[in-house]
DNA sequence: CGAAGTGTTGAACCCCTTCAATAGGCGTGG
DNA sequence: CCACGCCTATTGAAGGGGTTCAACACTTCG
């Protein structure tokens, strides 16, 4: 434990945070926005490595992230893993697990990350006062379930360069909602977790990497990546699914 | 149009339908579930290959099984197409739109099926008054979000026979869960669409059902089966994730 | 009966994996 | 500071699981 260099829990003032507009009280007004912060826990940094919930935990809280990014993903029975998503500032975390309540995932901090938590059961609470909320959550959810489809259809259906551009054009379009660069920024993952998100293996990512840096694509070095070429990648993204498996 | 083989929309009775445990209306007391009632349009059959909504069509209502089956999939820009989900009586339909306002999947019937449609905004009106339908349909969000994940899992890690294997358990699994036998049941879809649900060629479905028929695993004749050792089904389920995308 | 759709089976090919070996970065400790 | 070890990343060669192509059986329906 470092609790030296850890900050203690801070009182949250959510009018004032950069990625309001992404959190899923978004639809508040500012008196139910002031509840809301104050039922917010602001969680210091945890390192890369450290896990925000493991896949089996009973729920207590959503989470939002507040900096950095967290990967979640899914443990079988058999032991193997899937990745299934990668979080940025703003995206929220955890809600899967009022299915069961338990999460069906594990959230693990790619770098150093702080993230706010907010107790379930004040969630449910300020929800009932201000239905706004439920509409942030329900609509969260519902993006969620789509970013689900277009996960299987992208592991499913496309080729693994396919797969590796799209995924390359999808972490773009997040950093220019964001207010960061389209065309240059760093992956906090490595080719391994690149690897396993795709569902390819890790040395097909470093030739796939390597094939576009010859092309002209992109430029990388280690974790910098900058796109060169967005119209040639949009190509490789739609490009190529090689399985014939249309059911009409 | 068939109009005339089509029943008129008939008054709903919640309260009696065998399937309310399944529903997204399940939390509701019985007064509720009164008013709720009312406002459920029951839809008449519609045969295969009709659809209940189209991928973009705008948000109107949720939807849920009341007879038969659908199949819900994906198509992207540039022409591929991936089945997202199968589903049966009392299976929660189309809540994935409330994201964007627009259906991201098309959902098309696989036999004759009845289903109930509840217009969106009344749902939500509902769900002010009574919370308990709100939760109802985040815990059915949450259980869709977790389904995402697992067919990722499945798709992305496993062998094409231990996704036969997981496939026909799942089924099983809903079967049980619906009252029916574990062990003997009739696909409602075709090996194309089984196919393209698992990310696999037809040919392949074709050769592992004839496989696991002639090791004694389950026997098929066209769309019926049965299946005669779960063990070595479940056994098939876990085995074989050929590919090493551990990240740790 | 014939045509179309669905399902099955065989053989050849190919994308991606696996195995293996090397290079490069980074923290640790002498 | 540099040497050492560990981990991540890269690149080559070989092999395999599943696809593709092709031909055939069966069912359904006009």
């Amino acid at each position: 434990m470092h609790n030296v260099i850890l900050f203690p829990p801070i009182a949250a003032n959510c009018s004032n945070c950069r990625w309001s507009g992404f959190c899923f009280a978004q639809n508040l007004d500012s008196v139910a926005l002031a509840e809301f912060s104050r039922q917010v826990i602001h969680s210091g940094p945890i390192r890369r490595g450290n896990t925000l919930f493991r896949q089996g935990d009973k729920l207590k809280s959503l989470y939002v992230i507040r900096a950095g990014s967290v990967r979640t993903y899914l443990d079988s029975e058999d032991g193997c893993e899937q990745s299934v998503a990668f979080l940025y500032p703003g995206d929220l975390l955890g809600f899967d697990a009022v299915a069961e309540n338990r999460h069906p995932t594990t959230a693990v901090a790619l770098e150093t990350t702080a993230y706010c938590a907010i107790p379930y059961d004040r969630v449910v609470a300020l929800a009932g006062k201000f239905p706004g909320l439920w509409h942030g959550v329900i609509r969260t959810a519902a993006a969620q379930v789509t970013a689900g489809q277009n996960h299987v259809l992208l592991v499913g259906q496309k080729s693994a360069p396919a797969r590796l551009a799209k995924f390359l054009l999808c972490l773009s379009e997040g950093f220019v909602t964001r207010g960061c660069s389209r065309t240059e920024f760093n992956l906090s993952m490595s080719r391994q977790e690149i690897a396993n998100y795709l569902a390819v293996a890790v040395e097909t990512i470093s030739r796939l990497f390597s094939d576009l840096q010859r092309r002209g694509v992109i430029a990388v070095d280690r974790r910098f990546v900058q796109i060169l070429s967005l119209p040639a990648l949009q190509e490789l993204a739609c490009d190529s699914a090689q399985l014939r498996t249309r059911t009409a």
